[in-house]
DNA sequence: CTGACTTGCGCC
DNA sequence: AAAGGGCGCAAGTCAG
């Protein structure tokens, strides 16, 4: 953090298939064919510049297809979204003719037709102009250390996401269709259910007398559970599990097997297991929150189902690391609550709570921090509120005080000035005008359940933000320790594989293994440095050193 | 017929 | 009386 900031060179797509390679602020351009961009990057890249960029997703698969690694960068797109929705921005500083331009561009995707030379949306906007805008917005801002290294840390996850399709995770299609073929017997003809399946529609179609019944029908299937006398409402395996009915027990299993088949079946194995590799994409910034959103093959659930198919190459190994309890340990330190840290010193911060005191069980203790952060206020959860608020009066204060916020239609952020979106609808102008008539539209029961509903979100967002900005941290630390650890290719080096919020898998060689845990946690330490400074809360991680990602946990 | 919405369930 | 945050995906449903 004290080395001189690195040197930024600006890269800008020309006419002629032609890139322009500029030195900034004011210095050398450089002209460069396109196909020649690779090796000008790899041969600049010595000297670890900041390279900045429209948007990851249009420059950096191709210089990894190329073999090349880039050490950071700033993805324009993704840094802008941030500072023109956070309330830590000078708003006036952003503006431009191409601002609407940039907070509309759209990440592009793998496998998408490429467009036309100067046909995409990116190549309307100037990146030099919006740099700079950026860079005056964040030297502007009261909180410019915190935004710089939400910044950095954002821009870095985009070359992460770009890291992790690159190398892909490692997939056996074999085991997969072994796995499949025991559960619902083997692959049907097309059109057809698999033979455990037909078994179990047999039996629900007994036991219902409905000869013709489509179980994967919500209706039809609410209506011959009716007809069979069940009081039901709807048909969720959740309410189904507490009916006594022979149809129970095949109904439930044929959903199960039915889920599996549908989600991650053999369709989903040849669409998204090719060469040996689940190559999805993940979209850094994806949700509002600041998590990752992700796009092909579900990779932000799958499930523990088919986990054993993924399986570590011959003489390599997964390391698999999560940490306990996220949320209510940053919770803890962006609040300051010293007894919640104290009790975040514990591995297990629920059992924590219990042995100081707090709260009788961990059960009540996990509930009832679930109820804090997600705004639950029903039952068990809501019982303890006061307790809680008692113990950890600035843990809880916060999340109460990001509720109140959102109600009253403010606008709230995290740790680092990721700001939440401006609520739209009848209820936040009314709010805005405190309390005139609803000639807006909606009842005052519909306002009031939807700002209440808002309320919640913030509540969620100041949390679950600043979770992914941890876990972001933790992310691109990683990457340049795992980068450290090897040589050659990133594919030959350990590296990034997964990622899912709170958990990592990284692939590497299995004589490395054992370095890759303790980067994994030197990583997650230095994470709670940069957002928690010296305030004592800890992330203990569980890392398990596998073959098979079934195997981790 | 297509497209938008709903339902239900997987993950955190 | 109901009252839990964020997603993606597939199939069913229904309007146009």
């Amino acid at each position: 953090m004290t080395e001189r900031p690195a040197a930024r060179v600006l890269v800008v797509r020309r006419p002629g298939d032609v890139v322009e390679v500029r030195e900034l602020p004011d210095g050398a351009v450089q002209r460069v064919p396109a196909g020649e961009l690779p090796a000008v990057v790899r041969a600049r890249e010595h000297d670890r510049p900041r390279w900045v960029w429209d948007d990851t997703t249009r420059w950096y698969p191709q210089l990894l297809d190329a073999g090349v690694r880039v050490e950071r960068c700033v993805d324009l797109r993704l840094c802008g979204a941030v500072l023109r929705r956070s309330p830590f921005v000078d708003p006036s500083l952003l503006r431009g003719p191409d601002a609407a331009g940039w907070l509309g561009l759209e990440p592009v995707v793998p496998g998408e037709p490429a467009l036309f030379p100067l046909a995409d949306p990116a190549d309307a906007l100037d990146p030099a102009a919006e740099h700079a805008r950026q860079q005056a917005a964040l030297a502007a801002s009261p909180h410019r250390g915190r935004l710089g290294l939400l910044l950095a840390a954002e821009s870095s996850g985009a070359l992460v996401a770009a890291e992790m399709t690159h190398a892909g995770l490692p997939w056996r299609a074999d085991v997969h269709d072994r796995l499949l073929t025991e559960l619902l017997g083997p692959r049907p003809a097309p059109g057809q259910r698999p033979a455990v399946l037909e078994q179990l529609l047999a039996a629900i179609r007994t036991a219902l007398r409905a000869p013709d019944l489509n179980p994967d029908s919500p209706t039809g299937l609410l209506g011959a559970l009716q007809a069979a006398g069940l009081p039901v409402a709807d048909t969720r395996s959740w309410t189904l599990e507490q009916l006594d009915h022979p149809v129970i027990g095949p109904l439930l299993e044929y959903k199960k097997l039915s889920r599996l088949l549908q989600a991650n079946g053999w369709n989903w194995l040849e669409t998204w297991a090719r060469d040996g590799r689940f190559r999805s994409w993940f979209l850094p910034g994806g949700v509002v929150t600041g998590r990752w959103a992700s796009n092909g093959g579900g990779a932000l659930s799958v499930p523990l189902q088919v986990r054993p198919a993924a399986v570590a190459d011959a003489g390599w190994r997964f390391v698999v690391a999560d940490v306990a309890q996220l949320e209510p340990r940053v919770l803890a330190g962006m609040s300051g609550d010293t007894a919640m840290a104290e009790a975040a010193r514990a591995t297990d911060l629920y059992q924590g709570m219990v042995d100081s005191g707090a709260v009788p069980t961990r059960a009540e203790a996990k509930v009832g921090m679930l109820g804090a952060m997600y705004g639950g206020t029903r039952g068990e959860s809501g019982r303890m509120m006061p307790r809680l608020t008692r113990r950890y009066p600035r843990a809880i204060g916060l999340v109460e005080e990001a509720a109140r916020a959102g109600e009253r239609g403010e606008v709230v952020h995290t740790l680092l000035g990721r700001g939440s979106p401006v609520p739209t609808g009848a209820w936040a102008e009314r709010a805005a005008e405190l309390g005139e008539p609803p000639e807006l539209g909606g009842s005052r029961e519909d306002h009031d359940r939807h700002r209440r509903a808002w309320g919640r979100f913030t509540r969620n967002f100041v949390v679950q933000g600043t979770g992914a900005e941890w876990a972001l941290c933790w992310l691109a630390d990683l990457r340049n320790r795992l980068w450290r650890l090897g040589a050659g290719a990133l594919a030959d080096r350990p590296h990034l594989v997964f990622f899912l919020h709170d958990e990592v898998l990284v692939h590497t060689p299995a004589e490395l293994a054992d370095e890759v845990g303790e980067a994994v946690r030197a990583a997650a330490a230095e994470a709670g440095r940069l957002l928690f400074g010296g305030f004592p809360v800890d992330f203990p991680l569980d890392v398990a050193v596998v073959g098979s990602w079934a195997d981790a946990g």
